[in-house]
DNA sequence: GTAACTTACTTCAAATTTTGAAGTAAAATT
DNA sequence: AATTTTACTTCAAAATTTGAAGTAAGTTAC
Protein backbone atom coordinates (compact mmCIF):
# COMPACT_ATOMS: atom_id res chain seq x y z
CA UNK A 1 0.00 0.00 0.00
CA UNK A 2 2.97 2.76 0.65
CA UNK A 3 4.71 1.26 -2.15
CA UNK A 4 1.45 2.54 -4.22
CA UNK A 5 1.12 5.66 -2.79
CA UNK A 6 5.02 6.33 -3.58
CA UNK A 7 3.98 6.42 -7.26
CA UNK A 8 1.05 8.34 -6.81
CA UNK A 9 3.28 11.52 -7.26
CA UNK A 10 5.38 13.44 -9.95
CA UNK A 11 7.93 12.06 -11.55
CA UNK A 12 10.81 14.81 -11.53
CA UNK A 13 14.00 14.80 -13.27
CA UNK A 14 16.40 16.26 -10.97
CA UNK A 15 19.49 17.59 -12.33
CA UNK A 16 18.31 21.49 -12.21
CA UNK A 17 19.85 24.08 -9.66
CA UNK A 18 21.74 20.49 -8.39
CA UNK A 19 19.38 20.26 -5.49
CA UNK A 20 20.07 16.32 -3.94
CA UNK A 21 17.60 13.82 -3.74
CA UNK A 22 18.66 13.15 -0.25
CA UNK A 23 17.15 16.29 1.11
CA UNK A 24 14.00 13.90 0.29
CA UNK A 25 13.00 11.16 2.13
CA UNK A 26 9.86 9.61 0.61
CA UNK A 27 11.69 8.32 -2.02
CA UNK A 28 12.32 4.23 -2.78
CA UNK A 29 15.75 3.45 -1.63
CA UNK A 30 16.28 1.65 -5.28
CA UNK A 31 16.02 5.01 -7.09
CA UNK A 32 18.89 6.95 -5.31
CA UNK A 33 21.83 5.11 -4.38
CA UNK A 34 24.21 5.26 -7.68
CA UNK A 35 25.46 8.38 -9.09
CA UNK A 36 24.11 8.18 -12.54
CA UNK A 37 23.06 11.18 -14.61
CA UNK A 38 19.02 10.62 -14.08
CA UNK A 39 17.52 10.38 -10.89
CA UNK A 40 13.67 10.27 -11.24
CA UNK A 41 12.16 11.93 -7.91
CA UNK A 42 8.48 11.05 -6.89
CA UNK A 43 7.04 14.75 -5.54
CA UNK A 44 4.51 13.86 -3.28
CA UNK A 45 1.56 15.85 -1.55
CA UNK A 46 4.28 15.89 1.80
CA UNK A 47 7.05 16.84 0.27
CA UNK A 48 5.40 19.33 -1.22
CA UNK A 49 4.27 20.49 1.99
CA UNK A 50 7.47 20.41 3.57
CA UNK A 51 9.14 22.37 1.13
CA UNK A 52 6.89 25.11 2.15
CA UNK A 53 7.26 24.75 5.59
CA UNK A 54 11.08 25.23 4.84
CA UNK A 55 10.77 28.20 2.50
CA UNK A 56 8.04 29.64 4.27
CA UNK A 57 10.34 29.55 7.73
CA UNK A 58 13.02 30.61 5.63
CA UNK A 59 11.15 33.88 4.60
CA UNK A 60 10.27 34.69 7.75
CA UNK A 61 14.01 34.92 8.99
CA UNK A 62 14.76 36.79 6.18
CA UNK A 63 11.87 39.23 6.89
CA UNK A 64 13.00 39.37 10.82
CA UNK A 65 16.34 40.17 9.06
CA UNK A 66 15.42 43.10 6.70
CA UNK A 67 13.08 44.78 9.77
CA UNK A 68 16.33 44.69 11.65
CA UNK A 69 18.18 46.15 9.30
CA UNK A 70 15.51 48.82 9.25
CA UNK A 71 15.62 49.51 13.00
CA UNK A 72 11.87 48.23 13.30
CA UNK A 73 11.74 46.41 16.59
CA UNK A 74 7.96 46.55 17.50
CA UNK A 75 7.06 44.81 14.22
CA UNK A 76 7.90 40.95 13.52
CA UNK A 77 7.31 39.22 10.27
CA UNK A 78 3.60 37.95 11.28
CA UNK A 79 2.72 41.44 11.90
CA UNK A 80 5.05 42.67 8.85
CA UNK A 81 3.11 39.68 6.42
CA UNK A 82 -0.23 41.32 7.75
CA UNK A 83 1.05 44.91 6.54
CA UNK A 84 1.80 43.70 3.06
CA UNK A 85 -1.74 41.65 3.22
CA UNK A 86 -3.43 45.00 3.82
CA UNK A 87 -1.56 46.65 0.60
CA UNK A 88 -2.64 50.24 -0.48
CA UNK A 89 -6.44 49.81 -0.05
CA UNK A 90 -9.20 49.87 2.70
CA UNK A 91 -10.42 46.73 3.97
CA UNK A 92 -12.58 45.06 6.53
CA UNK A 93 -11.26 42.70 9.51
CA UNK A 94 -13.12 40.05 7.33
CA UNK A 95 -11.82 40.62 4.14
CA UNK A 96 -8.26 40.70 5.52
CA UNK A 97 -9.18 37.17 7.10
CA UNK A 98 -9.80 36.05 3.59
CA UNK A 99 -6.66 37.41 2.37
CA UNK A 100 -4.47 35.30 4.99
CA UNK A 101 -6.78 32.40 5.85
CA UNK A 102 -5.66 33.45 9.43
CA UNK A 103 -8.19 33.00 12.30
CA UNK A 104 -10.50 35.84 13.48
CA UNK A 105 -8.89 36.54 17.15
CA UNK A 106 -5.18 35.96 15.75
CA UNK A 107 -5.78 38.95 13.05
CA UNK A 108 -7.31 41.10 15.54
CA UNK A 109 -4.46 40.32 18.07
CA UNK A 110 -1.77 41.80 15.49
CA UNK A 111 -4.57 44.40 14.33
CA UNK A 112 -4.20 46.11 17.76
CA UNK A 113 -0.34 45.59 17.54
CA UNK A 114 0.22 47.52 14.80
CA UNK A 115 -2.09 50.14 15.77
CA UNK A 116 -0.57 50.61 18.51
CA UNK A 117 2.56 50.92 16.59
CA UNK A 118 0.43 53.35 14.55
CA UNK A 119 1.16 51.56 11.39
CA UNK A 120 -2.84 51.03 10.60
CA UNK A 121 -5.86 53.13 11.15
CA UNK A 122 -8.90 51.51 12.23
CA UNK A 123 -12.28 53.35 11.65
CA UNK A 124 -15.99 51.62 12.10
CA UNK A 125 -17.85 51.78 8.75
CA UNK A 126 -20.32 53.92 8.26
CA UNK A 127 -22.92 51.59 6.61
CA UNK A 128 -21.80 48.97 9.42
CA UNK A 129 -20.84 49.97 12.70
CA UNK A 130 -19.65 46.44 13.65
CA UNK A 131 -17.03 46.33 10.70
CA UNK A 132 -13.95 47.92 11.39
CA UNK A 133 -11.87 49.48 8.39
CA UNK A 134 -8.67 49.23 8.25
CA UNK A 135 -5.82 51.65 6.21
CA UNK A 136 -2.08 51.79 6.57
CA UNK A 137 -0.96 55.14 8.11
CA UNK A 138 1.88 57.06 6.15
CA UNK A 139 4.24 55.26 8.71
CA UNK A 140 3.03 51.47 7.83
CA UNK A 141 2.61 52.83 3.95
CA UNK A 142 6.55 53.54 4.72
CA UNK A 143 7.61 50.20 5.95
CA UNK A 144 5.81 48.56 3.33
CA UNK A 145 8.03 50.68 0.65
CA UNK A 146 10.87 50.08 2.59
CA UNK A 147 10.53 46.47 2.74
CA UNK A 148 9.35 46.62 -1.39
CA UNK A 149 12.49 48.37 -1.77
CA UNK A 150 14.50 45.85 -0.29
CA UNK A 151 12.30 43.09 -1.65
CA UNK A 152 13.61 44.42 -5.15
CA UNK A 153 16.95 42.66 -5.04
CA UNK A 154 15.21 39.65 -4.55
CA UNK A 155 13.31 39.64 -7.60
CA UNK A 156 15.82 40.66 -9.92
CA UNK A 157 17.69 37.73 -9.01
CA UNK A 158 14.65 34.96 -9.16
CA UNK A 159 13.50 36.51 -12.40
CA UNK A 160 16.30 37.01 -14.23
CA UNK A 161 14.34 35.98 -17.35
CA UNK A 162 11.04 34.72 -19.18
CA UNK A 163 11.97 31.42 -17.87
CA UNK A 164 11.78 32.42 -14.71
CA UNK A 165 9.16 34.26 -14.89
CA UNK A 166 6.78 31.47 -16.61
CA UNK A 167 7.80 29.08 -13.62
CA UNK A 168 7.31 31.56 -11.22
CA UNK A 169 4.02 32.24 -12.05
CA UNK A 170 3.44 28.43 -12.82
CA UNK A 171 4.70 27.99 -9.06
CA UNK A 172 2.50 30.66 -7.87
CA UNK A 173 -0.92 29.76 -9.67
CA UNK A 174 0.06 25.59 -8.32
CA UNK A 175 -0.02 26.88 -5.00
CA UNK A 176 -3.10 28.70 -4.83
CA UNK A 177 -4.78 24.79 -6.23
CA UNK A 178 -2.75 23.61 -3.41
CA UNK A 179 -4.57 26.44 -1.12
CA UNK A 180 -7.77 24.98 -2.52
CA UNK A 181 -7.59 22.04 -2.46
CA UNK A 182 -5.95 21.76 1.15
CA UNK A 183 -8.42 24.32 2.26
CA UNK A 184 -11.70 22.71 0.48
CA UNK A 185 -10.47 19.53 2.28
CA UNK A 186 -10.69 21.36 5.23
CA UNK A 187 -14.05 22.12 5.33
CA UNK A 188 -15.72 19.97 3.36
CA UNK A 189 -13.86 16.80 3.42
CA UNK A 190 -12.22 15.36 0.10
CA UNK B 1 5.40 56.82 -4.29
CA UNK B 2 7.19 53.57 -5.22
CA UNK B 3 4.01 51.12 -4.56
CA UNK B 4 2.03 53.49 -7.30
CA UNK B 5 4.36 51.99 -9.71
CA UNK B 6 3.97 48.47 -8.93
CA UNK B 7 -0.07 49.10 -10.04
CA UNK B 8 0.47 49.33 -13.68
CA UNK B 9 -0.13 47.31 -16.69
CA UNK B 10 -1.24 44.06 -14.14
CA UNK B 11 -3.05 41.07 -16.45
CA UNK B 12 -4.29 38.03 -14.47
CA UNK B 13 -4.69 35.12 -16.09
CA UNK B 14 -6.88 33.08 -14.62
CA UNK B 15 -7.90 29.98 -16.02
CA UNK B 16 -7.02 28.41 -12.89
CA UNK B 17 -10.46 28.49 -10.48
CA UNK B 18 -10.86 32.52 -10.81
CA UNK B 19 -8.85 33.67 -8.56
CA UNK B 20 -9.13 37.65 -8.25
CA UNK B 21 -6.92 39.74 -8.77
CA UNK B 22 -7.56 42.51 -6.05
CA UNK B 23 -6.64 39.46 -3.73
CA UNK B 24 -2.87 40.59 -4.75
CA UNK B 25 -1.76 43.72 -4.41
CA UNK B 26 1.94 43.64 -5.20
CA UNK B 27 2.22 42.93 -8.75
CA UNK B 28 5.15 44.71 -10.13
CA UNK B 29 5.90 46.15 -13.47
CA UNK B 30 9.01 45.06 -13.69
CA UNK B 31 8.77 43.78 -17.41
CA UNK B 32 11.36 44.26 -19.72
CA UNK B 33 11.00 44.82 -23.17
CA UNK B 34 10.81 40.94 -24.67
CA UNK B 35 7.94 39.94 -25.91
CA UNK B 36 5.56 38.15 -24.54
CA UNK B 37 3.70 35.99 -26.74
CA UNK B 38 0.42 36.24 -24.43
CA UNK B 39 -0.25 38.60 -21.00
CA UNK B 40 1.56 37.62 -18.00
CA UNK B 41 1.67 37.62 -14.80
CA UNK B 42 4.34 39.02 -12.80
CA UNK B 43 4.88 37.46 -9.92
CA UNK B 44 6.73 39.22 -7.15
CA UNK B 45 8.68 37.91 -3.99
CA UNK B 46 6.10 38.74 -1.44
CA UNK B 47 3.40 37.23 -3.03
CA UNK B 48 5.12 34.54 -3.14
CA UNK B 49 5.75 34.84 0.30
CA UNK B 50 2.19 35.15 1.12
CA UNK B 51 1.26 32.59 -0.72
CA UNK B 52 3.38 30.12 0.77
CA UNK B 53 2.52 31.36 4.02
CA UNK B 54 -1.37 31.02 3.60
CA UNK B 55 -0.61 27.87 1.59
CA UNK B 56 1.61 26.44 5.16
CA UNK B 57 -1.28 27.26 7.00
CA UNK B 58 -4.00 25.49 5.39
CA UNK B 59 -1.50 22.52 5.41
CA UNK B 60 -1.01 22.87 9.17
CA UNK B 61 -4.74 22.72 9.53
CA UNK B 62 -5.21 19.39 7.66
CA UNK B 63 -2.75 17.74 9.01
CA UNK B 64 -4.00 18.46 12.40
CA UNK B 65 -7.12 17.05 11.27
CA UNK B 66 -5.90 14.09 9.95
CA UNK B 67 -4.21 13.65 13.01
CA UNK B 68 -7.11 14.46 14.99
CA UNK B 69 -8.91 11.38 12.81
CA UNK B 70 -6.60 9.21 13.63
CA UNK B 71 -7.10 9.92 17.16
CA UNK B 72 -3.62 10.88 17.75
CA UNK B 73 -3.71 13.28 20.85
CA UNK B 74 0.94 14.35 21.50
CA UNK B 75 1.27 14.60 17.80
CA UNK B 76 0.65 18.11 16.57
CA UNK B 77 1.19 19.45 13.02
CA UNK B 78 5.05 20.82 13.80
CA UNK B 79 5.76 17.34 15.34
CA UNK B 80 4.14 14.98 12.67
CA UNK B 81 6.43 17.24 9.96
CA UNK B 82 9.17 16.24 12.14
CA UNK B 83 8.25 12.65 11.55
CA UNK B 84 7.65 12.68 7.94
CA UNK B 85 10.99 14.53 7.39
CA UNK B 86 12.93 11.25 9.43
CA UNK B 87 10.95 9.11 6.85
CA UNK B 88 12.43 5.64 6.99
CA UNK B 89 16.32 6.43 7.60
CA UNK B 90 18.23 6.46 10.43
CA UNK B 91 19.82 9.95 10.75
CA UNK B 92 21.35 12.17 13.36
CA UNK B 93 19.78 15.51 14.69
CA UNK B 94 22.67 17.53 12.59
CA UNK B 95 21.43 16.15 9.39
CA UNK B 96 17.79 16.59 10.74
CA UNK B 97 18.05 20.05 11.34
CA UNK B 98 19.16 20.45 7.35
CA UNK B 99 16.11 18.95 6.20
CA UNK B 100 14.00 21.07 8.21
CA UNK B 101 15.81 24.39 8.07
CA UNK B 102 15.18 24.09 11.68
CA UNK B 103 16.92 25.69 14.40
CA UNK B 104 18.92 22.72 16.74
CA UNK B 105 16.92 23.63 19.85
CA UNK B 106 13.75 23.86 18.32
CA UNK B 107 14.33 19.81 16.68
CA UNK B 108 15.65 18.95 20.35
CA UNK B 109 12.37 19.82 21.46
CA UNK B 110 10.54 18.00 19.21
CA UNK B 111 12.12 14.96 19.46
CA UNK B 112 11.83 14.68 23.27
CA UNK B 113 8.03 14.99 22.81
CA UNK B 114 8.05 12.26 20.25
CA UNK B 115 10.74 10.02 22.18
CA UNK B 116 8.98 10.21 24.97
CA UNK B 117 5.74 9.22 22.68
CA UNK B 118 7.31 6.35 21.96
CA UNK B 119 7.44 7.39 18.02
CA UNK B 120 11.16 8.01 17.89
CA UNK B 121 14.39 6.05 19.58
CA UNK B 122 17.57 8.06 20.26
CA UNK B 123 20.98 6.26 20.03
CA UNK B 124 24.21 7.56 20.40
CA UNK B 125 26.31 6.91 17.80
CA UNK B 126 29.09 4.41 18.17
CA UNK B 127 31.65 6.15 15.91
CA UNK B 128 30.95 9.47 17.64
CA UNK B 129 29.68 9.93 20.97
CA UNK B 130 27.72 13.20 20.49
CA UNK B 131 25.88 12.51 17.64
CA UNK B 132 22.20 11.03 18.53
CA UNK B 133 20.50 8.72 15.82
CA UNK B 134 17.10 9.26 15.59
CA UNK B 135 14.67 6.45 13.60
CA UNK B 136 11.07 5.97 13.89
CA UNK B 137 9.76 3.33 15.97
CA UNK B 138 7.22 1.01 14.49
CA UNK B 139 4.42 3.06 15.87
CA UNK B 140 6.07 6.66 14.29
CA UNK B 141 6.07 4.50 11.03
CA UNK B 142 2.92 3.38 11.58
CA UNK B 143 1.41 7.10 12.36
CA UNK B 144 3.52 8.14 8.97
CA UNK B 145 2.29 5.25 6.90
CA UNK B 146 -1.35 6.56 8.00
CA UNK B 147 -0.64 9.97 7.07
CA UNK B 148 0.33 9.00 3.61
CA UNK B 149 -2.58 6.63 3.55
CA UNK B 150 -4.68 9.47 3.90
CA UNK B 151 -2.68 12.23 1.37
CA UNK B 152 -3.01 9.83 -1.31
CA UNK B 153 -6.61 11.26 -2.00
CA UNK B 154 -4.89 14.61 -2.47
CA UNK B 155 -2.12 13.20 -4.64
CA UNK B 156 -4.93 11.96 -6.76
CA UNK B 157 -6.67 15.23 -6.68
CA UNK B 158 -3.49 17.28 -7.53
CA UNK B 159 -2.22 15.38 -9.81
CA UNK B 160 -5.01 14.35 -12.32
CA UNK B 161 -3.10 14.51 -15.62
CA UNK B 162 0.26 15.23 -17.52
CA UNK B 163 0.12 18.93 -17.03
CA UNK B 164 -0.74 18.64 -13.30
CA UNK B 165 2.42 16.69 -13.14
CA UNK B 166 4.15 19.43 -14.92
CA UNK B 167 2.96 21.92 -12.75
CA UNK B 168 3.77 20.29 -9.57
CA UNK B 169 7.14 19.65 -10.57
CA UNK B 170 7.85 23.12 -11.81
CA UNK B 171 6.52 24.15 -8.55
CA UNK B 172 8.35 22.06 -6.69
CA UNK B 173 11.43 23.10 -8.30
CA UNK B 174 11.21 26.47 -7.97
CA UNK B 175 9.88 26.82 -4.61
CA UNK B 176 13.63 24.92 -4.10
CA UNK B 177 15.29 27.81 -5.74
CA UNK B 178 13.86 30.04 -3.61
CA UNK B 179 14.73 28.29 -1.04
CA UNK B 180 18.26 28.52 -1.93
CA UNK B 181 17.95 32.33 -2.99
CA UNK B 182 16.38 33.23 0.31
CA UNK B 183 18.70 30.89 2.14
CA UNK B 184 21.48 31.86 0.78
CA UNK B 185 20.55 35.94 1.27
CA UNK B 186 19.51 35.36 5.01
CA UNK B 187 23.05 34.10 5.57
CA UNK B 188 25.68 36.36 3.41
CA UNK B 189 23.64 38.45 2.14
CA UNK B 190 21.90 38.83 -1.42
C1' DG C 1 49.67 14.39 27.06
C1' DT C 2 47.01 18.24 27.85
C1' DA C 3 45.04 22.75 27.15
C1' DA C 4 42.19 25.15 24.04
C1' DC C 5 38.94 24.89 20.58
C1' DT C 6 35.20 22.98 17.91
C1' DT C 7 31.19 20.13 17.19
C1' DA C 8 26.79 18.00 18.39
C1' DC C 9 23.44 18.25 20.87
C1' DT C 10 20.35 19.46 25.21
C1' DT C 11 18.15 22.33 28.55
C1' DC C 12 15.70 26.03 30.09
C1' DA C 13 13.51 30.37 30.12
C1' DA C 14 11.44 33.75 27.40
C1' DA C 15 9.28 35.56 23.25
C1' DT C 16 6.23 34.93 19.62
C1' DT C 17 2.46 33.05 17.36
C1' DT C 18 -1.78 30.51 17.28
C1' DT C 19 -5.90 28.82 19.12
C1' DG C 20 -10.51 28.63 21.33
C1' DA C 21 -14.00 30.12 24.45
C1' DA C 22 -16.59 33.85 25.81
C1' DG C 23 -18.00 38.51 25.22
C1' DT C 24 -20.01 42.93 22.95
C1' DA C 25 -22.50 45.48 19.91
C1' DA C 26 -24.75 46.21 15.58
C1' DA C 27 -27.52 44.33 11.87
C1' DA C 28 -30.83 41.16 10.05
C1' DT C 29 -34.62 38.11 10.59
C1' DT C 30 -38.66 36.43 12.55
C1' DA D 1 -39.93 43.27 20.12
C1' DA D 2 -37.48 39.14 20.45
C1' DT D 3 -34.18 36.17 18.39
C1' DT D 4 -30.51 35.10 15.54
C1' DT D 5 -26.62 36.13 12.94
C1' DT D 6 -22.62 38.77 11.81
C1' DA D 7 -18.34 41.19 12.81
C1' DC D 8 -15.27 41.75 15.56
C1' DT D 9 -12.61 41.91 20.36
C1' DT D 10 -10.73 40.18 24.57
C1' DC D 11 -8.48 37.13 27.34
C1' DA D 12 -6.26 33.10 28.83
C1' DA D 13 -4.04 29.08 27.47
C1' DA D 14 -1.51 26.22 24.24
C1' DA D 15 1.75 25.57 20.75
C1' DT D 16 5.75 26.90 18.50
C1' DT D 17 10.04 29.24 18.00
C1' DT D 18 14.00 31.50 19.60
C1' DG D 19 18.42 32.39 22.04
C1' DA D 20 21.59 31.94 25.77
C1' DA D 21 23.97 28.84 28.40
C1' DG D 22 25.43 24.24 29.39
C1' DT D 23 27.46 19.38 28.72
C1' DA D 24 30.07 16.03 26.80
C1' DA D 25 32.75 14.16 23.14
C1' DG D 26 35.94 14.85 19.51
C1' DT D 27 39.97 17.64 17.34
C1' DT D 28 43.90 20.44 17.06
C1' DA D 29 48.12 22.65 18.50
C1' DC D 30 51.60 22.77 21.30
Amino acid sequence: MIQKLLHEGVEVETSIDGYDAADFPEITAEKQGHRHPVHTVVVTHFELARMIERVNRRFASLLRTELTKLGIEDVGPAQAMVLLAIGDVELSVGELLDRGHYIGSNISYYLKQLADGGYIDRVASQRDKRSARIRLTDKGEQLCANLRNAGGAYNRVLARDDDDLRNLEIAFQTLHRLELVWGNAARYGI
